[in-house]
DNA sequence: ATTAGCACTCGCGCGCGGAGAGTGCTAACA
DNA sequence: TGTTAGCACTCTCCGCGCGCGAGTGCTAAT
């Protein structure tokens, strides 16, 4: 079923209108704001049958329009043009980027930071996992007599600390040694290549043991997405809404979605392609609370290598356009800075020098 | 001008009907709800006189009474007892940190959860910040040609990482012993003493003096105890009490003020005693936002040794005896904690073997 | 197919009035 | 002199009715 043009310009007619007033829209107020070559009963009519399509519904009789979750996923899938962002726009956000330490886990946070702004609502991005985790380096650092703290450094540059206790005193020179020991057989290798590994013999079997059982299950951590859950910013913003407005229930519905455990469990966790940017709808999400929201996702990070997930999270009624354009643009840029983070030449990307 | 005891027996019951109600008390109430030996009319002379001390007051004309900030710093201050915890109490909270990892940053947002769950009300701890930080060992490793990433294990074990750059390549190997040269010097000493070291003189000068700068900015990092902003817990909690209930401003208004940047300013700097739990009241706050509310704070830690600060953070309207009771227990299993954490074998305390 | 006209619906804001809780004052009482 | 019963008075809260206005759906004319 198909939408005839002149029923789908006033699908996006509605969707535009509301997402800036969120109000119902009427078929007179309708014509009156944009001109429209019709009379309000000729939009009745068409209204009627868009909500025989189940593309916008009535919030009570005598209300006007307002779009249903499909009626934005027919928006966002063939009814909006993508505005891509003014050259200001671009400027703008990259210069809160360059003005930031160079630091990756700053601009993580930045990048949603920047998102939340821009769209007014909250915006979420987690840290880059690398595709295959290895160990770089690792180091052991005497606490008192029988403590210790393990460090490791991953192949992306990560560093995992864990602090761990053990019967015999033991001296820093032992542990140094150790470390050294140990750096030779586990460079470069993954949590399950040092899980495999043979034991040690000897006189420190034991100690060796453990230290190797401690740096297999970070290294194992550091592949697994969900084990950090994602920064969220902006949360005030996304909770002055109108659509909270008054309504604390809803409100305080709206704070335990946006709390970070759960948010992670709500991300989708089907790797994004390398290219889109992801649009997940009211009702298309599992998780009740999100049932009215939506999230503008993307992927960053260079292809098949380390990334994470940056975007919005709004109610349904969002400026999909300038959402997706921002959240396209920030990845972009994010994406960069990690290439450039990790030190692989990449084709040149949107930020350019620093 | 001293309470008569009547009086002052009135006033505590205002206060602890009114925590537990939210609702205003009227003298009708107060008389039956108790079985006072007075009349509702006497009560109410007696509340007209605590009216005139501004220890109470009415929301209007017909309605009953509820404390202001001085009547619940006079009741905190001299009329509560301190109902300790139960043992029952005690080895619920203990239970929970037993079941936790060894790991003092898990403990601290521990605590807060405990607090937080206990009171039904935010709770905050701050990570614990040496009274001097000084390097312990420093390591460098190297990410790409041109990009290394500083590790500084400092005295009170935690770690700092700072990623840099710098021009020419430079290998491992090279890193390597730069680091075990600077460790030499470096190791056991503080921010300033680091700082105040000649610089290097020979061909690796340049890289040896940006690594000397950072590792100072890091161990001076350490000790500002406002660098990391505390975390904090049962934030919804808090936002259900009904002094938010179905009002959206005060609701956001709230939500900001709970905001970890804006908590760091929040919490007195000064430090606490090392003893006493601070209760700090509605206007005896500085900061806007917590003009009604009320802290209970503690430090926590072993006295001179690294420290941080564990509390409560709710309405006014508080259960005071309870909240000291459990900001004080609370803190102390903390500072066994940390005590045993660092290896100090301090005096016994509350909790016991794990 | 489009449109003017019209009856109808329903939410929203407003004013009103009564119930209920609580106060403050006064006068009587021990 | 402190305490108490009695009473008038004050406000808030809540439910009710009502009119306004925006908007719909239907019908008949173009």
């Amino acid at each position: 079923m198909a939408l005839s043009e002149r029923r789908a310009r006033i699908l996006a007619l509605i969707v535009e209108d509301y997402v800036d007033s969120a109000q119902p829209i009427g078929s007179a107020t309708l014509v009156a704001r944009h001109d429209l070559d019709l009379s309000s009963a000729t939009v009745r009519s068409e209204m009627a049958a868009l909500e025989d399509d189940g593309l916008i519904t009535h919030p009570h009789t005598s209300a006007g329009r307002v779009p249903s979750d499909r009626g934005y996923r027919t928006y966002v899938g063939s009814l909006m043009n993508e505005r891509p962002l003014s050259s200001e726009e671009e400027l703008t956000i990259l210069h809160q980027f360059h003005q930031s330490v160079a630091d990756l886990e700053r601009w993580v946070a930045l990048s949603a930071s920047v998102l939340a702004n821009a769209m007014r609502n909250a915006a979420i991005a987690t840290l880059p996992r690398p595709a295959e985790a290895r160990l770089r380096q690792l180091q052991l650092v005497e606490l008192t007599g029988e403590r210790a703290l393990l460090i490791a450094v991953l192949n992306d540059a990560a560093v995992r600390q864990q602090a761990f206790e053990y019967a015999e005193g033991v001296t820093q020179e032992r542990l140094t040694r150790l470390a050294g020991r140990l750096n030779e057989r586990l460079a470069g290798r993954t949590a399950d290549e040092i899980a495999a590994l043979d034991p040690a013999e000897g006189p420190h079997a034991a100690l060796e043991a453990l230290v190797l059982g401690l740096v297999a299950a970070l290294v194992r951590d550091e592949e697994d997405a969900a084990a950090e859950p994602p920064v969220i910013e902006g949360v005030r913003e996304l909770l002055r809404q109108p659509e909270y407005e008054g309504d604390s229930d809803r409100l305080l519905d709206a704070l335990e979605a946006v709390e970070r455990s759960r948010l992670r469990r709500a991300i989708p966790d089907r790797p994004l392609g390398a290219e889109d940017v992801a649009v997940v709808i009211g009702d298309e999400n599992a998780d009740g609370p999100y049932r009215d929201m939506s999230f503008v996702l993307a992927r960053y990070g260079p292809p098949g290598g380390a990334g994470g997930v940056v975007g919005l999270l709004g109610p349904t009624r969002l400026h999909y356009p300038e959402a997706v354009a921002h959240v396209r643009y920030v990845r972009d840029v994010l994406t960069e800075l990690t290439r450039r983070f990790y030190g692989e030449t990449g084709a040149d990307a949107p930020g350019e020098d620093r």
